[in-house]
DNA sequence: AGTGATTTGTACGTATGTATG
DNA sequence: ACATACATACGTACAAATCAC
């Protein structure tokens, strides 16, 4: 762990233990900087990240306002999976692996992303359930050519990201995400219990690794009453 | 305009014209230091804007991948306004401005973010139009006591952003926001055309200003048929 | 109104470590 | 083993905004 990481850690919890309260001002670059014993560039690339996530607000002569917003957002934004999702929040929460085989890569993904027609992908569907009642059905294709031999259902029922990380080492970097809502399909209206002209909303993601290759396509299918998306953005200037 | 900007500006043009092709990569920072005749570190300030918005992919030891996902996104992520979206879409358009009055402070927001119980607020609802349909009912709340006078019809018309930062000076920079589904209401039913028991997709932002003042509540009503949401999302570690 | 102290923002140069090919 | 390229870290200098006196 780098030291512009540990101090951005460090301060986050020293937010969220009320040491620097909402509303105040943190030290200033340079008391941090001789307290944590770095230079100013260090203190600076870790207020960064705090600024980026909406923990703090920098305003130039003035100083870091602290802001802690994360206490509100519900982390289906970004990247976060299901399972850490469920891990956050203190839901009791279930998974079943619907069907888990392997498939030619849908037409909707060939072309794009240097797909190949006919190239092998894992299709695995899953359903979420909350309380009792499913209330996500997940659509995942998956890279052969990335992940090999496929992932085991017993896997599948826990998080595939642990395993991609953890177990094969793979470096999940980023996505392309969006948020639609749709007709459910005959799958959504039998594990939801929902009608067909009834709407659910979709959250679609190309998901790609360190070195921009692309390795998995999701699509997220949420019950309507159940999907809540918060995030916390940053004016971009024109 | 600083250097580090104007390059950041400068790189992704050369992006968009394709002299930085998608999949290739950029010349070396020690390179473009060089040509730009800047350090390095400006380079990377530089190139680090452009990796949060996900126009190149950095790797270590290995260069800068061209991504440019921009070219997807539909943005109503961020912070953009409707009137931002329109022109950089080419849809026809029209606004209506259903209601524009001084209200006390609604109940949701009265203890958030320092707003006193029957603090004035100017509450506007307008109603959005594509291609001569009725696609998004806006629910603003603008706080007087930074917008002082508050809007006029004609300039709620057109927008409301641009008015308050070119002609009141003020610098918005960062919103709390969230996507639920909720049923429609009466002004929804009525400017929509759609039921009592159809859904819309609401956008509920919470606005703030440089200095993390709170100065307007948002709550924007999609038709759900209508609504897409895109962004690009990096994995944070956990 | 003005001056100086404080604080953040930008920019440069250098050194060292680490991943890639 | 080597060169290349990115990543971190430090120190310095100056500019610009804010605040207190």
């Amino acid at each position: 762990m780098y030291k512009f990481e540990f101090i951005s850690a460090d301060i986050q919890d020293k937010i969220h233990q009320g040491i620097y309260p909402v509303g105040r001002l943190l030290p200033s670059e340079n008391d941090l900087a001789k307290t944590y014993d770095v230079s100013r560039e260090t203190i600076r690339k870790a207020q960064k990240k705090l600024e980026d996530t909406g923990f703090i607000q920098k305003k130039q002569g003035k100083g870091a306002i602290v802001l802690d917003f994360a206490r509100f957002s519900f982390p289906i934004s970004g990247l976060t999976s299901y399972k850490e999702l469920q891990e956050s929040q203190q839901f009791h929460t279930a998974t079943r692996v619907l069907s888990n085989k392997r498939v030619p890569a849908p037409d909707f993904l060939v072309g794009e992303d240097g797909v190949e027609a006919g190239e092998p992908f894992i299709h695995l569907i899953r359903s979420r359930e909350m309380e009792g009642e499913t209330v996500i059905v997940d659509h995942d294709y998956l890279r052969v050519s990335v992940i090999q031999d496929g992932v085991p259902d017993e896997i599948a029922e826990v998080s595939i990201y642990q395993y991609f990380e953890q177990e094969l080492d793979l470096q999940i970097s980023f996505a392309n995400k969006e948020i639609v809502a749709k007709k459910a399909d005959d799958i959504d209206q039998k594990e939801m219990a929902i009608g067909p002209d009834d709407f659910i909303i979709q959250v679609n993601s190309h998901v790609y690794l360190e070195d921009a290759t692309f390795f998995q396509y999701t699509s997220s299918h949420h019950r309507i009453d159940k999907f809540r998306f918060a995030e916390f953005a940053r004016r971009t200037a024109q």
